[in-house]
DNA sequence: TTGACATACAACCATTCGGTTGTATGTTGT
DNA sequence: ACAACATACAACCGAATGGTTGTATGTCAA
């Protein structure tokens, strides 16, 4: 236990990549479909390379993968990653219900074992 | 309509907001009910001011609200601003299953007044 | 009124961020 | 082999961030 503080670093990278519009752009298309970095690039008025480094950035953070085509390289969206982090303000909110006095993931992987119903 | 980009600025605003693990925590706090500035600070270790600039970051994107009470200002979370937040990240998803070519918040309106069947 | 507490805010500092240009390394097609 | 393209990354720069200390303002209690 008690990897909390590797799960706040992640917190940390995810939110600061998504604290930024152009990288919530670049997210948004990824996750319609793959593109390669310098077809994503085509979209804003700046250098390649400083979009290459907001990929760079959601790659850190776990939102987005990349994958070898030839000699591009192909991005798509995690949306797992994106998943997470909603998970994150669910908790937020789940607190403010007064629901949670923090009892981690094992109470809840429990209570969605349970819950075999409307799984989608 | 086009307020696309305070919109935008908002995200930011949040997201950077939340990208920060003092912020988070204070978040958690002042969700599960109210807490003076300095009742906050006392829970960290930093100066009183380091704090306050949290609080007024966390406020400042509409996370957070104060109220006076006489020479303290109680500070609660604003549920409905982590809500908007996810609303975001939902979004995204949407996005991911390819629902949405993004028709912004209008044909959503409609749709929400048509189904009035599984609200939840 | 005065002293103590609660808050706000300015000024400062080191670090990080978001952008730039330039260069290096692959990969493809001819 | 070579030219062109796609990507990565280093170095640099101005602005913002996250922290500090110090000071000003407001409110309560005696």
């Amino acid at each position: 236990m008690a990897d909390t503080d590797e799960d706040e670093d992640r917190a940390d990278a995810m939110f600061h990549a998504l604290a930024d519009r152009t990288r919530r752009d670049i997210l948004r298309r990824v996750l319609v479909g793959e593109h390669s970095v310098s077809a994503l690039a085509a979209n804003y008025d700046m250098s390649f390379a400083a979009v290459q480094k907001h990929v760079a950035v959601l790659e850190r953070a776990g939102l987005l993968t990349k994958r070898r085509k030839g000699r591009e390289q192909l991005a798509h969206g995690e949306v797992e990653a994106v998943r997470s982090v909603a998970s994150m303000l669910a908790e937020l909110e789940d607190l403010w219900r007064g629901r949670i006095a923090r009892m981690d993931e094992l109470l809840e992987a429990l209570e969605s074992a349970h819950t075999t119903e409307n799984q989608e």
